[in-house]
DNA sequence: ACATTGTAAGTTATCATACAAGTGGTCAGA
DNA sequence: TCTGACCACTTGTATGATAACTTACAATGT
């Protein structure tokens, strides 16, 4: 048998190409935000496609968040907070199991750099923040859904201090994930071992000790994912 | 003049309408992961309405990542997961403007992070794919736009070898994000440097020398940032 | 019997066209 | 000056046709 070697034909949908074309230009700021895009007619003649196939990618776009679109006036580059349609899902969805680990697996990573960042970084202002979630996690150690979200608001403050949007943008998201969960994990794992961890962090903080900081997160991270496993009862939801 | 308190009319769309009842059964979980929904043509019979206009409730379900469609097939249930929230970080991530700096202090962890993962987790098919994008940048190196793309899917794929989906799309994000710079940063760097560090990255990866990997990755970002910093033509934009 | 090719049915992708419906501006007439 | 009809432009929806794709199965040839 002869092994051939071709290449696979590239065939890729017009609308996802006109989507792909658009979204650069609109990451690039071609256009700038609330201003309009040249209409579904000129579009469709500028790419040479029909008007469905650009309605599409302009509605996929609009899924996104990154345009909208408005009846007989056409279609408008997204300012930051217009509530678009995405943000009613999250509280709908619930998360599997794997999907739990790949986001603490995910952020062994993260808050070990973010922490490395903090002691790089962090003012007088932001450590204050940070014990003031401390503190709210000592008071709220009894009640499992206080103290999840007191946990989590550290942990987002923590990326907050890095003066990144990057980390701070990601982190948000992940809170709003693991929000759902948070709540079973703590009420599994007890509230000890986090504020223990968070303690000694947060002192490594102060004493701008990067290496015992770091490696006092990813053992915090790495604890919680091995407590998880251990967890039999555990099961994402 | 009085102030006259009115309900704006409630006009929605019937695509909208399409959408809204579909997620609200996929959430339910009325179709299971996987399973595939009636054709557009049933579906446009059962809802009353037009094919297009299932067509578009169907095609923004897929974009957040509920569903699939495969062309002469249908449309296909996908599991929730973590996939849908972090689609928010689109819109977030570039309306602020983010910074390329920002982009790129995050990718000096997240980078680290993702090669350890990749020499742990990676098959002979993952490694095969990244011997590929790198023989792409290789033949690609005369022409900055080719490269750049190169060196990006490059890094993608990196995070696709983890199988850890919050890493996969959160590094799409990162690359739709740098592509409009990426051409810029390449011609002002040229393609040397790039190769170099990909070929000895991948050379441990493939020896399943975790620590040399790292190493490899992290000086590998954080020369393009030393080296950027140096080029005062650099603006970021 | 086996492998290959051809065919048909079902499905999504794209297109062209028409019309409905919303928005904003113009301009004649009161 | 104000009003209201009108018009141009735009997005939303519907319809019908054709192309492209997948799967399954029949037909074919060796």
């Amino acid at each position: 048998m002869n092994k051939v070697t071709v290449q696979r034909v590239r065939r890729e949908r017009v609308s996802a190409q006109v989507f792909q074309q658009l979204k650069a230009r609109l990451i690039e700021g071609v256009w700038q935000a609330g201003e309009k895009l040249p209409s579904e007619g000129e579009l469709s003649e500028l790419f040479g496609v029909s008007r469905v196939s650009v309605r599409e990618a302009l509605h996929r776009l609009a899924t996104l968040g990154l345009l909208e679109t408005r009846h007989g006036e056409g279609s408008f580059v997204c300012s930051a907070s217009s509530d678009c349609y995405i943000n009613n899902l999250l509280p709908a969805l619930v998360l599997d199991r794997t999907s739990i680990y790949d986001v603490l697996e995910y952020r062994q990573t993260m808050e070990k750099g973010i922490v490395a960042l903090v002691v790089e970084k962090a003012t007088k202002a932001d450590i204050a923040i940070l014990d003031s979630y401390y503190q709210k996690m000592v008071e709220c150690k009894e009640n499992s859904t206080e103290f999840a979200y007191a946990d989590l608001d550290f942990h987002l403050a923590l990326a907050g201090a890095t003066k990144n949007q990057v980390f701070f943008k990601v982190n948000s998201i992940i809170k709003d994930i693991l929000c759902a969960s948070m709540e079973n994990i703590v009420s599994l794992l007890g509230p000890q071992d986090g504020l223990d961890f968070h303690k000694r962090i947060l002192d490594a903080i102060k004493k701008r000790d990067s290496q015992t900081a770091q490696a006092l997160m990813e053992e915090h991270v790495t604890r919680t994912i091995v407590r998880l496993r251990e967890e039999k009862r555990f099961t994402g939801d």
